[in-house]
DNA sequence: ATCCCCATGTAATTTGTTACATGATTGA
DNA sequence: TCAATCATGTAACAAATTACATGGGGAT
């Protein structure tokens, strides 16, 4: 499932612009789905041209002209289709799980930023997901909610594991004078 | 750090050759890093030519000649810069949850299906992680003991609220007729 | 004045994945 | 006999990120 699916699955809850797309790939899908302009908008010109949705020019008042996207029949069969995958992937890249593999190797000082700035990263995308649920909440599909509390879930998970660990990386690795 | 950077990184632990490097991509780098060959030689390569590792062709009987690959002092202190970044990024890209989101449009039985997958899976990574613990265990500098506990409470936390949430998904939107 | 929001898009670059290509040894 | 392990690599392809390019309106 390629941002191009993804923008087809968005446009199910109704017509939208790629700008608008942009912002849902912030909210509610950034723990898991990245995507900037320099996708979105490839993405959802292909889509047109494939017939999957229509595009309708919007002229407004002082503000730049929105190309509203709407998905048709043959989008949403296409859709359905791709949804039928029973093995979607769930992957990770961790620069950060890299780097603490050689903590060994890093200044004590350097390794504490690291973690905090994590620790920063992880209570920013929570707070994220506590505005979009005090937001949306209720008006939802189950999925979202699941998908929602999924994130909630594995943030906490992470907080708490870096909390309850980090000294272990920054304990001397051996010490000089036996003291054991 | 992209794949270059962690091989060399992975080459402060001793002599390697690709397949070598290969080999500890599949485990203990499995749930944050993935590289395959493709990426894994041109890389090495590509270190060679900086003069960022030194290689030794030798040659084995009844196998293919190796490449050791060592790291050079040059290759060192552009290991040490490269983990001065204070802010390594941790990225997650889930067509799993992208296709969650979309539940209420699919088959409860496909959905079921995803589900077992992903838990399937999730028990996969868990054994592969439990298996280095007992093989290489306290040999090992504190970091990559940091990382593999940090993937194994991600892991549980994830089959956790799986296991815990999942009926929220199939449970039917609305039934038609009550069958209580 | 200055910055952010609205709104769209292209082009170059970087990166990684997949498939292809080869080939001997060992164990089931 | 068949599959797996050992061992290396290239070429084609797919995909996404980044930087570039434009421009008015509203808030501080």
């Amino acid at each position: 499932m390629d941002v191009k699916t993804v923008c087809l699955g968005m446009l199910t809850d109704g017509p939208a612009s790629g700008y608008d797309l942009k912002k849902e790939f912030e909210s509610s899908f950034a723990h898991f789905f990245a995507a900037g302009y320099g996708s979105i908008y490839p993405a959802l010109s292909a889509l047109a041209e494939d017939g999957l949705v229509d595009c309708e020019l919007v002229p407004q008042e002082g503000k730049p002209d929105r190309k509203v996207y709407e998905i048709t029949d043959t989008g949403h069969a296409f859709l359905l289709k791709a949804l039928e995958n029973e093995k979607p992937f769930h992957k990770v890249r961790s620069e950060f799980l890299a780097q603490m593999c050689f903590a060994h190797l890093m200044r004590p000082e350097i390794v504490e930023a690291v973690l905090d700035n994590r620790l920063s990263d992880i209570a920013d995308c929570r707070n994220v997901l506590r505005e979009i649920e005090t937001t949306y909440a209720h008006e939802w599909p189950a999925g979202a909610e699941f998908v929602l509390g999924f994130g909630k879930a594995i943030y906490e998970a992470t907080e708490t594991y870096i909390k309850e660990n980090r000294h272990k990386l920054t304990a001397e690795p051996v010490a000089k004078t036996a003291t054991g």
